[in-house]
DNA sequence: TATATTCTACTACAATTTGTAGTACACTTC
DNA sequence: GAAGTGTACTACAAATTGTAGTAGAATATA
């Protein structure tokens, strides 16, 4: 187990992950479309930000007709989760106790029904093993 | 409670701020002597480390004699709090619910005696309020 | 007092990341 | 064969980061 530093993504390119997440799969210019419902960009734009991504182990392609078809390497769910764990790991190794204690308190401080989930699921995890 | 986006740190930034955290306060030799224990850098290097710390507004200084002497603006635990909440907040609002069954799931990943320590501080902050 | 040491202020600079897009060229589609 | 659509490649400025040099003030010392 490897312990491999998780490439980050910047913000632009986590919008475009969530439309690809959402698609399932798509081309360069269906994100196009959906990211020009809000603001105004360009398809080369676009396109840069599928390199990146593809680049950044994020995205891969496969040939179909004319043009690739994008999808995520990940599932949106294990991406959050690789995510949580590599900023768990830093903080901690950063920040020691403190760490757990900030989060803790950061936790109690989420609104109650996100609180709630999170102590259910705490629960539930700890009783299945 | 405005939003401000909270300044992040470079990862030497934030060796340097261990360091003056641990002595409270300090000049910019003392932390060079800490640094060059493990690794050679120059003076200057450390007072543009100072400087951009100040620019972020994590350290003060303070005139006295002929060097001045900086503190740390925040605790240790304060600031491990704010990057706690920051975290949490961008995390939740990139993933929603996914995001907390995420940390649910690294929490549960950590080292037995931090989940439990983890675990006592939510028992006790639920208890208190 | 002339000199060496120590500090701060300011400037520099390359590498990387990020947002943004243009150009060139291939392939389809009228 | 002219238009549109797609990919590959290149560009480029702003910001960040690690790294440090230089100038000039102030202090300590020979």
């Amino acid at each position: 187990m490897k312990k491999m530093k998780l490439k980050t993504i910047s913000t632009l390119e986590q919008e475009v992950m969530d439309i690809i997440w959402e698609l399932k799969e798509c081309s360069v210019r269906d994100v196009l479309n959906k990211l020009n419902q809000n603001k105004s960009i360009a398809y080369t734009t676009v396109a840069t930000l599928f390199n990146r991504l593809e680049a950044k182990g994020m995205i891969k392609k496969q040939e179909q007709g004319k043009a690739y078809i994008y999808k995520p390497v990940l599932s949106k769910k294990t991406y959050s989760k690789n995510i949580a764990t590599s900023f768990l790991h830093n903080f901690v190794s950063s920040f020691g106790d403190a760490a757990i204690a900030s989060f803790a308190e950061s936790i109690e401080e989420l609104p109650k029904e996100k609180r709630e989930y999170f102590l259910k699921l705490l629960e539930h995890e700890a009783d299945t093993k």
